[in-house]
DNA sequence: TAGATACTTGACTATTTTAGTCAGGTTTAT
DNA sequence: ATAAACCTGACTAAAATAGTCAAGTATCTA
């Protein structure tokens, strides 16, 4: 099980974000420089953070984007399901009645790996932007 | 991030082999047919197993894999550990002292991700294969 | 208003990982 | 002897990942 770069790199744009949020638009460009994160990469994931409302662009020069909600308000959750990061343990499709087996029950298996992905899921609800800002000042990494 | 058929299987098997377990070996192609997974698959996953001492093997007709220790005490970790299924949440390298970004301070994310990634291990440490066994009975799935 | 900055979009691609298959063994009960 | 079942290593097709590339459009500032 592995964490993808887009799932991460999005997270920590974010942060990036957040930080420098208070007073002006940040560019992609510089959250780049400063993370290490290919800018052509980084305009795929804010499409995409944009599109669920995540973030709002300000176009033109001296343009950027800014957080479209408050830091306490964005879950790693929404930032996930924004750029199709999901958590997937379940080898069956969700809705159909058919075991990942082709069988019309569940596999020995199923109720485990359900109980996991919640168990993860659990750890991206709780998780805010806000809590990361936190965490990262405290520490002062 | 997703869970791999690898060690979807690995565990599938194992339950399927400990509720089997205390009459006779039981035959990977058992397991394979009750199970539907590939045997050809199968074998490369019990040989990973009996490496690790997860599982015994009794070679010659009427041969089979026996469990090597009580279903109490293998746990997920052990199995997951065995089949090389790991969960990796961070980029960097664990010893490095550099991070993901190539730079001497850890990304703005580590902690994070450091984390989840023992957020998820404390589920994978607390299941052993006598409780999937004991769900599997109380539910009869 | 020209030019620079920065967002926007969609298509394309190299690399890696996954999920197996295949072929050819060896061991042992009957 | 022979069949069942373990054992091993190499190979491969398909999918996913992690980007790159190209060609825009919008807006600020000089
Ligand atoms: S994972 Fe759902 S039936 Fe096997
Ligand atoms: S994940 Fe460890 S430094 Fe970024």
């Amino acid at each position: 099980m592995k964490l993808t770069s887009k799932g991460r790199y999005a997270v920590m744009a974010l942060v990036d974000l957040a930080k420098f949020n208070d007073i002006n638009p940040v560019s992609l460009r510089d959250i780049s420089l400063r993370q290490g994160i290919s800018l052509d990469y980084l305009e795929q994931i804010f499409s995409k953070l944009r599109k669920k409302a995540i973030v709002q662009s300000v176009r033109g020069n001296q343009g950027g984007y800014v957080l479209n909600k408050k830091a306490n308000e964005i879950k790693l959750t929404n930032i996930f399901d924004a750029v199709d990061e999901k958590v997937k343990t379940v080898q069956c499709k969700k809705e159909s009645k058919k075991g990942c087996n082709g069988k019309l029950t569940k596999c020995l298996t199923h109720n485990l790996w359900d109980e996991l992905e919640n168990h993860i899921n659990d750890f991206f609800e709780k998780k805010s932007l806000e809590d990361l800002i936190k965490d990262n000042i405290e520490r002062r990494i």
